[in-house]
DNA sequence: GTCTATACGGGGATAGAC
DNA sequence: GTCTATCCCCGTATAGAC
């Protein structure tokens, strides 16, 4: 957090926004525009287009980080936690998640690779909670199908589940509860 | 299928192949060098590079076409055969769709419409099948998940289950057989 | 039918003014 | 700290030879 200069911030806020509308949007000059700066004034605070993406996965780190916690830490237990969050899309998390999953798909090593240890730490805590590993991989299965739909640009399939509690139904279904 | 120039079959090959692992790294200069062949050779193919993109939406017409009616074929019934395709990566289907999934990542409008449509016929088969919405987006909604991880380049979480068989038990559970 | 040569535009990055 | 000007590389596309 620590207040940086509010420049930079605006850049890259810019920067995963564009990410999400298409990786090859995502140019210096289409950045600097949204951020209201110029291209030069983008290049002051990230020197390359690869400081722009070393800072978006810093940003992707913290914010991950804490959505571990929150799932330890939610009353309802992990699997509701996870559930829930993958269907919302207005989390801290989401917004920066797909962004790397655009660097992903771009085939960035560091985004990946990031992406994976996420994918492990959910993993584990849905197997604490269950105490099956079978049925937290089938979980993880579904929110996952989540994140694909919610991968896709424009409005893909919005509104699969008419509410969240339809689809918490069939967790529950899955869970034998 | 009817015997196209082998040379143009080489071509598009290699620009599905591509796609798969990058947009980006799809450029005609790369289709060309994979494929055999100069530049000017693809471009005599295939007169710019939106012409590659629409030749490869044809073929994915015709292999999603494919997939859909085998699905209703399937003794085994559409859910069975929708997890097992999923979860196998050689299918015919696999790799176009893929390379599809790029393409609409990259905000191709044509791409995204066909994924979405093919999305719809699944889903119909799907309830077809079960008689219970709900019940058929959850089922969507593990293959989506299967897509998901596939979609990431490298071995990303290759073997998330053991085999097919540990899947098929959890969506066996999900119906309540 | 396939290749070479080349024109053209866009994106990333540097230098230096303000 | 932010902007303008500029260079260079790379990717697309055209022209025309073989």
């Amino acid at each position: 957090m620590a207040r940086p200069p509010h420049a930079r911030e605006k850049v890259l806020l810019a920067y995963a926004q564009l990410l999400v509308e298409g990786e090859r949007a995502a140019t210096m000059d289409a950045v600097a525009t949204r951020a209201g700066v110029s291209k030069g004034g983008v290049l002051y605070h990230f020197p390359s287009k690869d400081a722009l993406a070393e800072a978006l996965l810093g940003r992707f780190a913290e914010v991950s980080a804490a959505d571990v916690k929150a799932m330890q830490d939610d009353p309802d237990g992990p699997v509701r936690n996870f559930i829930r969050t993958s269907w919302e899309t207005d989390a801290d998390l989401d917004p920066v998640y797909r962004a790397v999953m655009r660097l992903a798909h771009a085939g960035h090593e560091g985004a990946l690779g990031m992406l994976e240890s996420l994918h492990d730490d959910w993993l584990r805590e849905l197997e604490t909670e269950t105490g099956d590993a079978a049925l937290a991989k089938t979980v993880m299965l579904l929110g996952d199908g989540l994140y694909h739909q919610a991968s896709m640009p424009g409005r893909w399939s919005q509104q699969q589940f008419s509410d969240l509690d339809e689809l918490l139904a069939q967790v529950d279904r899955l869970l034998g509860r």
